[in-house]
DNA sequence: GTCATGATTTTTGTATACGATAAGGTTGAC
DNA sequence: GTCAACCTTATCGTATACAAAAATCATGAC
């Protein structure tokens, strides 16, 4: 039996690629509108254009990058306005979740989600930003993964996984810390309550808060 | 100044290959589970494998193929549980998509709903399950790009076009041509009413009442 | 000085070549 | 006869090569 030693060299280099790519374009190496080049690209990882290309489709169909034939890729450039439906869709997404959390979570469930709920809390009782930012992510897909549709799962943290660098840059506003933790205890006990439409709503709110704060940020910044 | 005479052509080939692949494997050529064979699909294409491993890129990420390592690619075999999650999310978008349709139409949309309705109901009338399949896939394009949220549309259209296959076949059930067209109506009414909840409502049970049928079928067939 | 036209260069898209890995078959031991 | 180790073969993943298209630059007309 061929023993596969390493899980993480499992996937082709193309997808490791793509990964990288996807981070560095999330984080911010690449701004918006900026070209790829296939072959700088290729040189700094050591490998050929081949797999670059390979995590370029990626990209592009992930929607983070756009392809022009014979023109080259570029980062994608998300308007504002773009942004803001995303962040309704995902308002919508996270509401569907809850409602289903509320009428199918166990007790096991709703006591997984009250344990990383108190990790947040502690996060920000220590003021903790960046912890908090961390913790948050998995109480958001612990919710995704409790709404019992593992599509909808899939899908929700996508999503989230998009929507990463605009909800992160509002986390720093004063007060939104505690407002969010108030959020998710509430939005926990409506769903242990299994209280579905009040879990939805408190959920659709708790995100477009999210967009509304990211216009918020975004109407203050000298220019975009 | 080089003309592109045929604007289909300005796609790459790698793409257009996906396109029929996607279409071959939505269409019941290659069976789920099957393999893709890169050399025999470059031979029949008339291209060479890198194209074929291109378009494999995309279906492996729209969700349609898996690829395993040193493997090969393989038609997904999509459960029914799967499925039904499927059409569980579809509903909810569609309802999210006539909820702020029925806040956001104009009356000249309203207006293009009821012809595109009307079109579907000479359809029926006619016995003609194709043209209706047809035009009411034009109806449920229309209410999402009537969002007002292109993400939102352009999420909608994408599950709606990954269910294609399980939505046709459960429109040869008796008198669900029908009842499809009923519930048309009362949604084009709800949202000129500007009826936003009734709206939504409406729609989650139309798609539900898809997956539902889905099931139907399904579990009336010899094996699965 | 500006604009258009043409040559050069760059870069993309596809083909081909090659090394590596996994599947399948064959041989031999027990 | 069965099982295991080895070898062969097929196929994947990546590198390289080449052709076509676009971008850039230069030249020249007005």
């Amino acid at each position: 039996m061929t023993l596969n030693m390493n899980p993480s060299d499992d996937r082709s280099r193309s997808d490791q690629i793509a990964q990288i790519l996807e981070d560095q374009i999330l984080t911010g190496r690449f701004a918006p509108g900026a070209r790829l080049d296939e072959a700088s690209l290729a040189e700094e990882h050591r490998v050929s254009r081949t797999p670059i290309r390979e995590a370029f489709q990626r990209l592009a169909q992930s929607g983070l990058v756009v392809q022009q034939p014979r023109r080259g890729v570029f980062v994608r450039t998300s308007s504002a306005v773009e942004i803001l439906e995303m962040f309704e869709v995902m308002a919508e997404l996270e509401s569907v979740c809850g409602r289903l959390a509320a009428r199918r979570a166990t007790d096991a469930a709703i006591a997984e989600l009250r344990a990383i709920n108190a990790e947040c809390r502690a996060a920000r009782e220590a003021n903790d930003v960046d912890l908090y930012y961390q913790k948050n992510g998995v109480f958001h897909h612990l919710l995704y993964a409790q709404s019992g549709n593992r599509f909808l799962e899939q899908e929700a943290a996508r999503l989230h996984r998009r929507l990463k660098p605009y909800r992160r840059m509002q986390l720093f506003l004063r007060g939104r810390l505690k407002q969010s933790m108030d959020e998710h205890e509430a939005i926990v006990e409506a769903i242990a309550a299994g209280d579905a439409p009040r879990a939805a709503e408190l959920l659709r709110d708790h995100v477009a808060v999210q967009g509304e704060k990211f216009h918020h940020v975004m109407s203050h910044l000298p220019d975009a």
